[in-house]
DNA sequence: GGAAATTAGTTAGCATGCTAACTAATTCCG
DNA sequence: CGGAATTAGTTAGCATGCTAACTAATTTCC
């Protein structure tokens, strides 16, 4: 018999992810830094080449519209630049100002601290217990719907890591 | 040594309960429902008594300014009914409609059957590791919410709530 | 070569969440 | 009793996500 009930699996799932972003939200908040802008900074800044804008939001798992906006408030905050391609001039490359390097390892830092204390009393074996189990529900989630239920369109939404 | 990392956990965590809302999303697509109208009739189908709207808020774990937009819309799209409380002129009482009984079995089947799904592969044991897992990360995170971290207030005692 | 399809980015409009600041009603207490 | 504090709900304004529909540039292919 389970200490949990499965039935509460999607609400446990869901308010666990919130109390974390929350968390994480509220601490870079001094540094007028959110999840959705942080990320976006991190993943900038872990290429050499700079990136178009469709590259990023695939690497974010999030619509090119959604990145649009945020990169406006980006750019708008002096954290990135935009310009255009020379190769193809649909495209814009997006690169990170000087004030982003410098704040982006204080940004993992935080985001690394509230990891390592969330996570500080949790047995490697359960964790990693855990992670496989989520891994093999996203991966459910997001690949074609099961067997009954019939879908008809397929979503494909990709997350990235870290 | 773990199967995965827990660098990504905060991702992954994100990344699962965001495929299994949005695989959600899509299936009640079909009935005008997304996840955010289904768990508040679900809410008010679970009590006898009419709830006030702090309560419903308090409930759903969302503000109630929140709430407020969301009732706004359930009730110009017929699910609910909003009613001054007579005991106290304050408040609002807040009762499903007729239509909205007749859909809330559909909608708790269509969410029972994609639980089903995404959890069929996974043993007891392990399904009942994650959500202990999850529980205490959960835990940890909502309870230290509120104080110091980084920030000008407090210049001792994080986290000794452990 | 040029019409058609594709691709990158944008705009418009909506859903769902938040905080801050407000109104109205009730309760507390001197 | 009556002013102060509290409580319930609202409004305003923002952040972050989405889809649909648009423009502009590039590729495909007859």
């Amino acid at each position: 018999m389970p200490t949990t009930d499965a039935e509460i699996m999607g609400p446990l799932l869901h308010g666990t992810a919130r109390a974390w972003r929350l968390k994480l939200d509220e601490r870079l908040k001094p540094l007028g830094m959110s999840q959705a802008k942080w990320r976006t900074l991190l993943h900038l800044s872990l290429v050499d080449q700079p990136l178009t804008q469709s590259e990023i939001a695939s690497r974010l798992g999030i619509e090119e519209p959604t990145l649009v906006n945020l990169l406006h408030r980006l750019e708008k905050a002096g954290w990135v630049k935009r310009a255009s391609a020379e190769h193809d001039r649909r495209c814009k490359t997006v690169t990170l100002q000087r004030r982003a390097h410098r704040a982006i390892g204080l940004i993992d830092a935080a985001a690394r601290e509230l990891r390592q204390e969330l996570l500080s009393d949790i047995s490697h074996r359960d964790l990693d217990t855990c992670m496989r189990v989520l891994s093999r529900i996203r991966a459910k989630a997001e690949r074609a719907n099961g067997e009954s239920a019939n879908g008809k369109r397929n979503a494909h939404g990709r997350e990235e890591g870290k």
